[in-house]
DNA sequence: GAGCACAAGATAGTCAACGATTTCGTTGGC
DNA sequence: GCCAACGAAATCGTTGACTATCTTGTGCTC
């Protein structure tokens, strides 16, 4: 359960329950399946119902949440199928980024996505599975923000938000680091030589490489 | 402006509204930008504002609407530039969708297929473009529901119904039909041949084909 | 004891009214 | 004649109450 809310000031309530409930679900404080009743929720954030309503059809058409009519709304749950649907998006959109980014960066973004290869391959040699998994969060982010691709990074932080479940279990699994790491660092590469074809097809091994280990 | 409602049967009145609000933007009946004042559509839906607002919130995440803070909603216009960005996010997708598509269809969904590409040759050949430009919507939407990639399904969805302005646009412009089928062709084929990597370059061989046309 | 009908509780859906914010026209001063 | 302050109109934001629907538990019948 999420703390007891904040000011609850006269700042706009639906804006405030959507950043509060996005967050507290996307960080994983809510329970998969957890219900979570309109009243509740209200008396919780200190708005009205109908705020935390707008809230959650918002949430729901993220796809954060279910609602059934009459019934109820509850954080959704993502089976293993559908993580590796997901994924398989992530990764056709990530691969378009990372070609448009080949193009379009220029060279101290260069340099920065290079400062965070040599960052994780640091993290995974001192076998720190947190640190990499940050740094690899923060790796994909900047290919996306170095595309200039705005729709395509609205739809991957809409994918990724789906995603927080399963994202733990893949990091902390023995082996996986070494892999995706020589892949990430070949994604990298590519774009450093300005190779948009390269790159995409980097993004796409690594797509291949992470629904066959969601398989298990 | 659309007319007056239908018969505010039982059904509930949120989706309805949703409904007839996303089918009215989509079809183009509401003139881009223009405004949608929540009392007028209460009015005109039979419903009260609260409907038309939850509706609302729904289209403006659904990329439909736009909505400012006190002072309105209203169809959102969707830029060339845009337009381009949303192009290539839906090759992508619809690239693994073909890909996908590849592999699992059987013999006579890609007899269907098929089907559609002598139908589209010879509209083409007809010189009509509507029926063109109504098969070839026809043969994505397939592709896609071949490939069971519901995810990709869903955002390919939501992705075209923001461009609907853009297609019509497309689809008269003279010459335009004959370098698209043939590309369309070639997509069946590999699909037909069930060639993932053939798909997938189809795929992306239009992608660059028809953001060059966008640019004019 | 099993199954069905009914009633009570919980919860979302809908509604009408009130309050806040923005926009735009008007008036007064300079 | 132009600009600023004021005020009215329009519109969205919020609220509390009412209603419809679903779930669950209970008792009655067979």
């Amino acid at each position: 359960m999420p703390k007891h809310a904040g000011p609850s000031t006269g700042e706009q309530a639906r804006q405030q329950v959507l950043g509060q409930l996005r967050q507290a679900i996307s960080q994983g404080e809510m329970a998969p399946a957890q219900r979570l009743v309109e009243d509740e929720l209200a008396e919780q954030f200190g708005v009205t119902r109908a705020s935390v309503r707008a809230a959650l059809i918002e949430l729901e058409s993220e796809g954060l949440v279910e609602r059934i009519r009459n019934r109820g709304s509850r954080v959704r749950v993502v089976s293993v199928d559908e993580a590796i649907a997901i994924t398989e998006c992530r990764m056709a959109l990530e691969a378009l980024c990372a070609a448009k980014a080949a193009v379009t960066a220029d060279d101290e973004q260069l340099a920065g996505l290079a400062a965070l290869g040599t960052a994780m391959s640091r993290a995974v040699a001192d076998g720190e599975p947190l640190t990499y998994s940050e740094l690899n969060h923060q790796l994909h982010t900047r290919i996306r923000e170095l595309s200039g691709q705005q729709v395509a990074m609205r739809l991957l932080e809409r994918l990724n938000a789906q995603l927080v479940r399963h994202r733990f279990q893949l990091a902390l699994r023995p082996g996986r680091p070494q892999q995706s790491l020589s892949e990430r660092l070949a994604l990298i590469e590519a774009i450093r030589a300005r190779d948009p074809q390269r790159a995409e097809a980097a993004a796409h091994a690594h797509l291949t490489s992470l629904t066959d280990a969601l398989h298990e």
